[in-house]
DNA sequence: GTTGAAATTAGTACGAA
DNA sequence: TTCGTACTAATTTCAAC
């Protein structure tokens, strides 16, 4: 139900200011490399992993949060031991203008675990988390299908979710510079690799929400 | 980095038992529901929460964590603030009987942040997340391209990301019982509500990887 | 499954480097 | 800013009920 980050692709490109406020430096970094993976970790273990004082540790800690980089703690829950064995994506179209609509009413359905944004083909893709197919089917056409902002979904299943990390970070892509490119240029078949832009007009949508 | 576990698409219509393990009661759900918002909140102050004694709550904490149902804590991190402020989906056809190189390559791809099979036209879908656009282009003609399970690509930006719970719980959805579809069925275009199946060979790829 | 008391740990404040 | 220490509050553990 939360709000969150908006990732500007349109002002992605400058970079530059990562945030407004704090601005993160190796320590913050290493900070959240070990919250993500131990969010329940204390403070005093967090300042000895990171190598700091448990004093420092607090402040970070604080401000870390304050700032809004960490945004929240939460449990990874096993949702096929939680009963909800059936994950699925749908892929929505949505009538222009009617965004906000749509917004309101996805907040209304709980079996939504993610809603994203996209450019390409569709305009929405959201995920969702039921009990069995038949509840899946029933979402679709009962209440997405009742939304006038919906002009039209696709429904894929998700088989088997094979990676999932807590969250990406910077410091993960430790590579060492940028890699020549010119090593594949020649032979890989590009044609197959299609970048899907957004279709006219979906550059306003963001505003309307 | 971490695999998680199957939802088996196949096995779903069944449902039954939740997990080998544990039976879930509402206490259980309970707790989960609390820990999904504030991950890192005291047992004790979570069992105040939830109506039980503090020893109940340590033994149930306990078992949750033992069981898998919890998988783990983590921080939800601002990937804008923390300077990654690009979000795309790529789309990807895998090669058959190729799974296993796939799924290896993608371990090592560390702006990947998820990767789930699916139904559909594409066979998986990926979720990264880089400092700019220039980097997604990269990725899908650098790296991608060059596995040789990997057939094809369609690459979608993430504009916005308007939700994200936690994790869906089934205590969620409660519905008063289940509603009655005649209401919808007569009114709604079905025909633009598409479920779009496994291509042929599919059913067998979790087996592979 | 609950309560209460001991042992441990976490969080805060503050002076010094 | 960061560190180290001392102080206070809270949590966890473990016992008996």
């Amino acid at each position: 139900m939360s709000e969150i980050s908006r990732n500007g692709v349109g002002d992605g490109g400058q970079a530059g200011r990562i945030g407004i406020g704090l601005e993160l430096d190796d320590v913050h970094l290493k900070i959240l490399e070990v919250l993500r993976e131990n969010g329940r970790i204390s403070v005093a273990a967090l300042a000895e992993r990171v190598g700091i004082s448990r004093a420092n540790a607090y402040t970070r800690f604080e401000a870390l949060r304050a700032d809004g980089a960490i945004k929240r703690f939460t449990a990874e829950i096993d949702h096929v031991r939680a009963g909800l064995g059936i994950t699925a994506l749908i892929f929505v179209t949505v009538r222009q203008q009617m965004w906000k609509q749509f917004r309101a009413e996805l907040a209304r359905m709980p079996q939504v675990e993610y809603c994203a944004i996209t450019t390409g083909q569709h305009d929405a893709m959201i995920q969702v988390r039921v009990s069995d197919v038949a509840e899946v089917h029933t979402m679709v056409t009962d209440r997405l299908a009742n939304i006038p902002a919906v002009k039209a979904t696709e429904t894929v299943f998700i088989l088997d979710e094979v990676l999932r990390r807590p969250y990406v970070l910077p410091s993960d892509r430790a590579r060492p510079a940028r890699r020549p490119a010119q090593e594949t240029q020649g032979e890989v078949p590009l044609g197959k690799m299609r970048f899907v832009g957004a279709s006219e007009g979906r550059a306003t949508l963001r505003k309307e929400g």
